[in-house]
DNA sequence: CAATACCGGACTACGCCGGTCCAGTTACCA
DNA sequence: TGGTAACTGGACCGGCGTAGTCCGGTATTG
């Protein structure tokens, strides 16, 4: 089913999450706008010991800025628009690999016979391109139906092919 | 990681096998040029229940013709050319989704609050695009250095079954 | 100094996948 | 006509990875 990890879909709700509270929740204004694991949690629903973990990989993988200490939190490092599917994916779930096969470590123990050895490169680079043509940008998007959203425009609503 | 599960891998080679051996080995020059299980996990190194488990989904998806009775056997329905990686993906691993926010099933339990409710469809997508534009063709390509041409001890093995 | 909040682990439980096996059915062949 | 080979559909079980939690440690603020 080329199932994605239930995580990485957490981490891309915190992202958007930790965009559209930068400039509108929390701590606005201050001369460090950073938002703490249990905000996130409150305004996600997301348990909040799943947020932390999710961001503390998000943090290694250099996507949020973390302040330690009292008044201190996360930051986004980059805007959504330098942000893709790709990157979430890598930082949460680790490189991009469909299979076993393809990382050299000799897990194929048939490989004498293996017939595609090699080839599902070709399928890997196809979906890695896919991947990180799209950006947190792309699919923040305007779906909210209620809620989530900020009064200003400032959203540009971006180019997505023929949505609904 | 964006796991693909092994079954889809075995397919690939099962298929690639039938799509080889239909003229070369087994019973090429008969009327049905099918070739069984067994021999099929013989030529390929994977299991024959697993090579049983594969060829039955594959036929389900009416990507394999089967031919019940002695001397029966498997055969490919289309050229490998006509199949594509997402043909196999969505036969042996189910509709080719990365999450179970996507399918209306309502599994998420924070879909009030989900601000990415939706657009993982753009993903997906992009990913399906990906998928469907390569053949196992490609796949099969000029890759195998000299290991699968069929010169010696695997093929003898496999035109007569009964020499297991 | 105390409180807050990130950091980096380890740890456990659940679900799914990989792999196997069995009884039943169909078709060829002697 | 009976035996055999092979597909068919299902159930079954073990292993592994993910999801989710927790704890001790450290840094910063007030």
């Amino acid at each position: 089913m080329l199932r994605l990890s239930k995580l990485t879909d957490y981490a891309v709700v915190v992202l958007i999450r930790l965009a559209d509270g930068d400039r509108a929740c929390c701590r606005a204004g201050f001369a460090e706008p950073v938002q703490t694991s249990p905000g996130i949690a409150l305004a996600t629903g997301v348990p909040e010991p799943t947020v932390a973990k999710v961001l503390k990989s998000l943090a290694s993988a250099n996507l949020v800025l973390s302040l330690r200490g009292a008044r201190g939190g996360y930051r986004l490092a980059r805007p959504l628009s330098a942000v893709s599917v790709a990157d979430v994916i890598a930082a949460v779930d680790g490189p991009i690999a469909l299979t076993a096969c393809v990382d050299g470590a000799g897990g194929c123990d048939v490989q004498g016979l293996c017939a595609v050895k090699g080839r599902w490169d070709l399928v890997n680079d196809a979906i890695r391109g896919a991947l990180e043509s799209i950006s947190l940008e792309d699919m923040r998007g305007a779906l909210v139906p209620h809620a989530f959203r900020l009064p200003e425009a400032a959203l540009p609503a971006i180019a997505v092919p023929a949505a609904e």
